[in-house]
RNA sequence: GGGCCUGUAGCUUAGUCAGGUAGAGCGCCGGGCUUUUAACCCGGUGGCCGGGGGUUCGAAUCCCCUCAGGCCCGCCA
């Protein structure tokens, strides 16, 4: 069974309405790490909704945490924002400077990735969390948290083995300055937090009113009961012992709250990315692997791994990999028709089959109609072999991998690997590079035999009709004639034209090269 | 120092909760396709389940120890 379904069972056990919940603060441009905190919580939801339960899912922006830093990506004049709810710093412009507050920082890196979301057929309820302090939603879970100050300082304490600061206070006020930092909690009179900031200025905060938060580990425990959150699966940080989920658990109880089941998942790691890595500034975010490859193959990324495995995105060839892996389970589906599996092949037949379906970017979509029919690695060496679509679609026709005119899934396929060849990404594995000269791995590879083909060849070759068909009646000829076996007629093309043993078909390759340069190719092996 | 997760065929992994003869995909090798391929179809190869010890009739699975990798223990989400 999926984790997902699993989960979804588990949930209707607990009975009434599910709310999946995520929670993630737009500090910065949402990346690719962050699609595993939404997609685990999303599936989980569309489980719930398979299985039959009342279900919603909740995006919880952290909007209202404070600016912790300037980063790399900030101007300095931000420096005078740090402490300050991220929903009230104004949006850095392009350049990271200070921008003019038509946008706030929170809107401005949140809705890109909304925008990714949507792709991939994600629609979370939003909800903004400076929003729902200002509407006074929290009012009574502060109130509580002000009353069981002790207990809570008490849980905290025992449960993280930290030490909680003299003078702590479980709401943080908004200073005078408009940050949260330095603010000296003096008193409380319902519904009034007064406070003395670092400028030695006093002021009140109503806790009706959005004007402070609650810390963090208290935050997360409050919004699970305002919410009915059911489940919210959080990040291994968060999963630590002692870490907030542990110290959530019980304040959520002592809030009057019924807390989700503690869940956490693996990191996604960029680890393996050969050329990328965060140093170099080469990070990919969602959009950008949606330029990449297809929503449902982003989706069936998470969806085929287990929860608590971390995940190693790679745009390069494992991305390729999973995406024909995903191919191949759509387009041939493990079949339940076989009486003699045993437990444990159903069981994994099932478990596939439901990261298939979790992976459709509509909720109870066709599989089939977002296959393609063509695997990615053989699109990969068509799209860098033929120079123009229609070229492709010849191709995939001639082979039977495509009657009539191609699909919009296919087109967009196709459009999507095109990027994905030019970029920077593109596993260098799958790209073919035909070579100028003969490389040295070729011609240490390359016998008498090979040499006396491809001489011979290129005296028939330069006058022959420069066609797919004519150029391979030419190849196929010549060996006849040189008395060399086909296959190694072949592997001694590959060696000149690709540097390589094997490839793609030569004839496909060879006409469209320039007839001059091939058989410099061919004279000077 | 404390804790969490992971370690199964060359690669990605299922199976670990409820012990019962190690499964899959890719790769690789071979064959077929009267067109060669990185297409397509069929077949095959491949694992002292990180290591050691223990419990058991029986351990990838439970217990202890150990090695390796990743991560968390700052009101930081």
């Amino acid at each position: 069974m999926h984790w997902a379904d699993y989960t979804a069972q588990r949930l209707s056990g607990r009975g009434g309405a599910q709310v999946a919940a995520s929670g993630i603060t737009p500090s910065g441009q949402f990346h690719i790490g962050h699609l595993r905190e939404i997609l685990t919580a999303e599936m989980i939801h569309r489980a719930c909704l398979d299985a039959g339960l009342d279900s919603r899912y909740l995006f919880i922006v952290d909007s209202m945490d404070p600016l912790r830093r300037v980063y790399d990506f900030l101007s300095s004049d931000y420096g005078r924002y740090i402490g300050h709810p991220l929903a009230y710093v104004p949006a850095p412009g392009p350049d990271g400077e200070l921008g003019d507050g038509t946008t706030s920082y929170a809107e401005h890196f949140l809705a890109p990735f909304i925008d990714a979301l949507r792709t991939i057929g994600v629609k979370p309820e939003v909800v903004m969390n400076h929003e729902a302090y200002q509407s006074g939603a929290f009012a009574h879970s502060i109130d509580l948290a002000i009353q069981h100050k002790e207990e809570i300082r008490e849980l905290i304490e025992e449960i993280s083995g930290r030490e909680v600061p003299e003078g702590w206070f479980p709401y943080n006020p908004i200073g005078s300055d408009g940050s949260l930092d330095g603010v000296r909690v003096t008193g409380y009179e319902h519904p009034r937090v007064h406070w003395v900031d670092g400028h030695g200025v006093e002021g009140s905060s109503d806790i009706r009113k959005g004007e402070g938060k609650l810390p963090w580990r208290i935050d997360w425990a409050a919004r699970w009961g305002i919410h009915g959150i059911t489940c919210e699966p959080a990040g291994k940080d968060h999963g630590a012992a002692g870490g907030s989920f542990d110290t959530g658990i019980p304040i959520s109880h002592l809030l009057g709250g019924d807390p989700p089941e503690k869940m956490v998942y693996e990191w996604i790691q960029l680890k393996g990315m050969g050329p990328m890595s965060s140093s170099a500034g080469l990070t990919i975010g969602p959009m950008e692997a949606l330029d990449l490859v297809p929503p449902e193959i982003l989706r069936y990324v998470i969806a085929r791994s287990k929860v608590n495995r971390h995940i190693d995105f790679d745009t390069g060839a494992a991305l390729f990999e999973t995406a024909d892996e995903y191919e191949r389970l759509v387009a041939n589906p493990p079949s339940s028709s076989e009486e003699d599996m045993s437990k444990r092949q159903r069981v994994a037949m099932e478990t596939q089959l439901g990261a298939v379906r979790l992976s459709q970017v509509e909720i109870g979509g066709d599989p089939t109609d977002s296959v393609g029919g063509v695997s990615f690695r053989h699109l990969a060496m068509l799209a860098q072999i033929k120079t123009t679509d229609e070229g492709v679609w010849e191709s995939l026709q001639r082979s039977g991998h495509l009657e009539g005119e191609p699909s919009q899934t296919l087109s967009g396929r196709l459009a999507r690997m095109r990027t994905w060849i030019d970029g920077p990404h593109f596993p260098e594995g799958a790209r073919i590079v035909i070579q100028t000269e003969v490389g040295d791995e070729a011609r240490a590879n390359l016998s008498d035999e090979h040499r006396g083909f491809l001489s011979e060849l290129a005296g028939a070759i330069s006058d022959s009709e420069w066609s797919n068909m004519a150029i391979d009646d030419c190849i196929r000829g010549v060996s006849d004639e040189a008395g060399i076996a086909k296959r190694q007629a072949y592997v001694a093309l590959y060696w000149v034209l690709l540097d390589r043993s094997h490839g793609p078909r030569v004839a496909s390759i060879v006409a469209e090269m320039d007839r001059g340069d091939f058989l410099a190719l061919l004279e000077d092996a």
